[in-house]
Formats: C-alpha cells, sequence, structure tokens
DNA sequence: TGTTTGTTCGCATGATTTGCAGATTAGGTC
DNA sequence: GACCTAATCTGCAAATCATGCGAACAAACA
C-alpha cells in the first residue's frame, strides 16, 4: 500500500540526476520508504525504519535528505500541537484530521472542504489555507476494535 | 489596548484563590501582562516583559504559570511551523491568520468561517477544527507603509 | 510570630534540529 | 580500472524549546 502522492524513487532519482545531484544509496533507501509511507513519519521515525535496512546511516544524512527534498517541492512539511516536524509526501492540495487516541494522522481530500466558503479575514491575503480536524478515529471510536486498537499515541 | 477575551488580572486572583492556589507577585505580573497582550506571545516573549518590570523572575516560572492557565481553560496554546508555542488569551471559539513577512498573527472570527460546510472526513469525529491561514497582513502589504513596516518577523 | 504547604528558582535533562569539519564516495575522465 | 574532484555522509557540538527535580522561599492562616 504505497503512497501514490509522491513520487516514485526512480522519479526522484531522475530529478536528483538533472539537478546534478548524486544518487547515493541512502537516497535511494530514503525514496522507497516515503514512497512506501502514507503516514506522515517524523525524521526520528524514518530514520529508525532506514536503520533497519542500512545500519550505520545517520540521523543528520536524512534530515538532510528531507531539507532537500522539501526545498525542490517533492515534500510538504506539517507540524501539530508543538511535536515534530512531519514529512507528507501527499503533494496534493489536502488537510489534515489528528486522532487524540492514537495519534494516526489522516489525510483530507480538499474535495471534502468548502473553502471557498471560507471568506477572508479583513485586510488579509492569504496565499494558504490549512484545516487540522482533531477527534477521535473510526478505529479508536469503534468499541468492537477496541481490543486491537492501536496503542502508539505519537502526541507529543 | 487590552485583551477583552481574557479574564482581567482580578477575575484571575480569585479564581487562583478559589482553588486554593497562593496569589504571588509573578502569577499578579503574568496575569496583568496576558491581559495587556492580545497578541500571542512565547512563553519566552513574556519572560522578557515580565524581567522587565520584575527582575529576577524565572523562566520556569513563566512556563509554570501559563502551563497552569492553560490546564485551568483560561489560557489556549497554538504553534504555527513547528515554532515554540505562543499562548492565546482569546478564549473565544476562533481561527489564525499568520503573516509571511512579519509573522504577526491575526485572530480570524469564527463569524467570518463558513464552518458548518466543512463536511467531516471519512469515519472521523472532529471534537475541534482550527484553520490556519497563511499569507500577508495588510500592513506588509500597503505600499505606502512599506518605510515603516515592521520587520521583527517572528518566524522560526 | 510561627507553621504549613504551595511556589519559585536554578540547574540538569530531554527532545528536536542545525552547524561544522573531516572522512568518504558518486560520477566523470583518462 | 585507476584517478580526481566535488558532493555527500557522518559524528559531534551546539542552539532552541520545554520539562523534571530538589532546595530555598514565601503566601496563607492559626
Amino acid at each position: 500500500m504505497h503512497n501514490e502522492n509522491v513520487r516514485s524513487p526512480e522519479q526522484l532519482v531522475e530529478r536528483f540526476r538533472s539537478e546534478g545531484l548524486k544518487i547515493t544509496p541512502q537516497r535511494q533507501l530514503l525514496f522507497s520508504l516515503l514512497h512506501e509511507n502514507a503516514e506522515h513519519p517524523t525524521a526520528d521515525a524514518l530514520f529508525t525504519s532506514a536503520s533497519a535496512l542500512m545500519p550505520g546511516i545517520s540521523l543528520r544524512t536524512v534530515y538532510q535528505t528531507l531539507t532537500d527534498l522539501t526545498e525542490m517541492g517533492e515534500l510538504g512539511q506539517v507540524t501539530f500541537d508543538g511535536g515534530a516536524v512531519r514529512f507528507d509526501p501527499n503533494l496534493t492540495d489536502h488537510h489534515h484530521a489528528v486522532c487524540n487516541e492514537c495519534g494516526t494522522i489522516a489525510d483530507v481530500s480538499i474535495d471534502h472542504l468548502d473553502v471557498v466558503s471560507i471568506s477572508q479575514p479583513n485586510d488579509f491575503s492569504p496565499s494558504s489555507t490549512s484545516v487540522v480536524f482533531h477527534g477521535v478515529c473510526a478505529k479508536c471510536a469503534s468499541p468492537s476494535s477496541n481490543l486491537d486498537k492501536p496503542t502508539n499515541n505519537q502526541n507529543k
């Protein structure tokens, strides 16, 4: 179940190559992890995943690559409630729903939002609008699934 | 130009007293600073203001008092783009507009938002919704006021 | 004035992120 | 395949933001 919104590792490799950047094993690994990851991982979470497959990879390199991708517009960044920055491989215009129980962050398609109905505040020209819902996700709300409810609350 | 939305220092003193908490000079000072401050100060900004009036006050005390007020529901917390937590004396239901130029954070009344038109994401029960506009405020957008445009960009 | 208990303060610590410099390596050249 | 060079990776120091902890202190009350 990989993310259809982020570019494939092959595409990112091509992008890097076209920019004169080198294709290192570390970068290739991170490209893959981001493509497989439809969640909103922190740099540290990606570092943990990467370390399992490439022992010795540096957290610094993870940060560096994520920053590079962000500056290239291939990755988004979001933060909730003062926690660590989360990287968002979904480049489509969308918003987020954060579960108070398990910390899961779900994407909310812009289609679901009647954004045009949001009038502008006085004397302000918004270039972007972000909406964050806080609440309880279906899995945590469902009594029948309480037994296998995810408990890894990722909130700060 | 004090904030009409936050409780007055007198009210907060009463609230603390009723909870069996002590009324210290540090707390009284912070109550006043919050009441006068319609902006969205960080703990450090309040510490700086407080230090000018009460040299020797501890940053730790500022954090402690702000946390207390937050837990008592007398203060809100907001964070933008991974920066430091900002404390919001405005307890009314509202949203925020962040200026990309000067970092000013303006409140956006809930009246301006057609919130009911925001449909719920699949299988999610939102208990709260926060909307953040990013853009350029009137002061920074106005060419005539470029000369005295605030330059204290508070973004991270 | 004295006692009690909550507060304040300073410091250590933790979490996240970035700066820096030396070691390493990808990618092109011969 | 060997070599060069610049980009990259890595480890560590350091900056920022926030909290834990314990000793010193002071508000509230008898």
